[in-house]
DNA sequence: CCCCAGTCCTGCGGGC
DNA sequence: TGCCCGCAGGACTGGG
């Protein structure tokens, strides 16, 4: 599942197409629902043929194709996803070929084996409307330790549940929320408001760690293998993962207990009940 | 506003 | 061998 990490590295991956012309679009039809297009092909294709990609940008979990008439397109890889030059996992899934001239790149792929990805074309307006600031939080990677806490010390949801919230900040995801907590050493479960200064100092520099730790190792490619960088290569940082889906083996950082999963908002959450106690409770205040 | 539950989709693994 | 079910979860939607 495409977070951060991953969609950095396929915006790297992708880099080559930046100065070529987008000469056409084909939507191969196998035995799968099509993904969603917005706008529908027919449009979408007259709008980004002979169209110059004059950037590759991320944002978030999302790719952006920054076009040379100031449109968009906004690649979103959700759960399966992956935008790619060549050698895609298998040519059964592949949802979207950008044909590309007049540069270092020949196609621009979006593959998707479930089909939950999304693909958009947006002018100004609408990109403001639908990926700006109001719908979009700042990015993990450059967020200040200050501004994370000014955005979710209020809340009293779980810190783990928060930090998925892509309105507070963008490119954390279930995986990589677990390690960042573990990192931190702070329990997945606390509610935001009782965290002190101090432990948003923590999750603030455990994020920056893990994320950049992880980008370096090309993401994680998991069980179901579909992550795949250039020339269909997995990515490692899955080698490196201290607790997401280690429940029953030993947490390597105290040796003295089993990672434990438990779920959260739905999703499953890894961690450690010696390195990430649970606070006790708040003493004092009646109630 | 805040927060939760349901929905989309495909492949895979468990149970029988 | 095959079928059904549950599960994986990012982002969006509807409702309390």
């Amino acid at each position: 599942m495409p977070e951060l990490p991953e969609v950095e590295t396929m915006c790297r991956c992708v880099a080559p197409a930046v100065g070529c012309r987008i000469v056409g679009l084909l939507q191969p039809r196998r035995k799968l629902q099509a993904i969603q297009l917005s706008p529908p092909l027919a449009e979408f294709r007259r709008g980004v043929r002979g169209r110059r990609i004059a950037a590759v940008e991320r944002l978030g979990k999302r790719v952006v194709l920054a076009l040379d008439d100031g449109r968009r397109v906004v690649l979103e890889p959700r759960m399966s996803g992956l935008v790619l030059l060549a050698d895609p996992p298998n040519r059964s899934h592949l949802r979207l070929v950008f044909r590309l001239a007049g540069g270092r790149a020949a196609e621009l792929l979006f593959w998707d084996q479930r089909g939950l990805g999304v693909v958009s074309l947006v002018d100004e307006a609408e990109f403001a409307r639908r990926f700006g600031p109001q719908k979009l939080g700042p990015d993990a990677l450059t967020i200040s330790a200050a501004e994370l806490r000014r955005r979710l010390g209020g809340s009293r949801r779980p810190v783990k549940v928060a930090l998925l919230d892509q309105k507070a900040l963008v490119g954390v995801g279930n995986l990589y929320a677990s390690e960042i907590l573990h990192r931190a050493k702070v329990y997945p479960g606390v509610p935001c408001c009782q965290l002190r200064a101090e432990q948003w100092g923590k999750v603030h520099a455990a994020m920056r760690t893990v994320l950049r730790l992880a980008i370096r190792h090309q993401g994680s490619t998991l069980g179901d293998g579909t992550y795949r960088i250039a020339r269909n290569r997995p990515g490692d940082f899955q080698l490196m993962h201290r607790v997401y889906q280690r429940h029953g083996a030993p947490c390597v950082q105290c040796g003295r207990a089993e990672i434990v999963r438990i779920v959260q908002a739905q999703r499953s959450t890894f961690f450690c009940p010696a390195c990430q106690r649970r606070p006790p409770p708040a003493r004092g205040r009646r109630q």
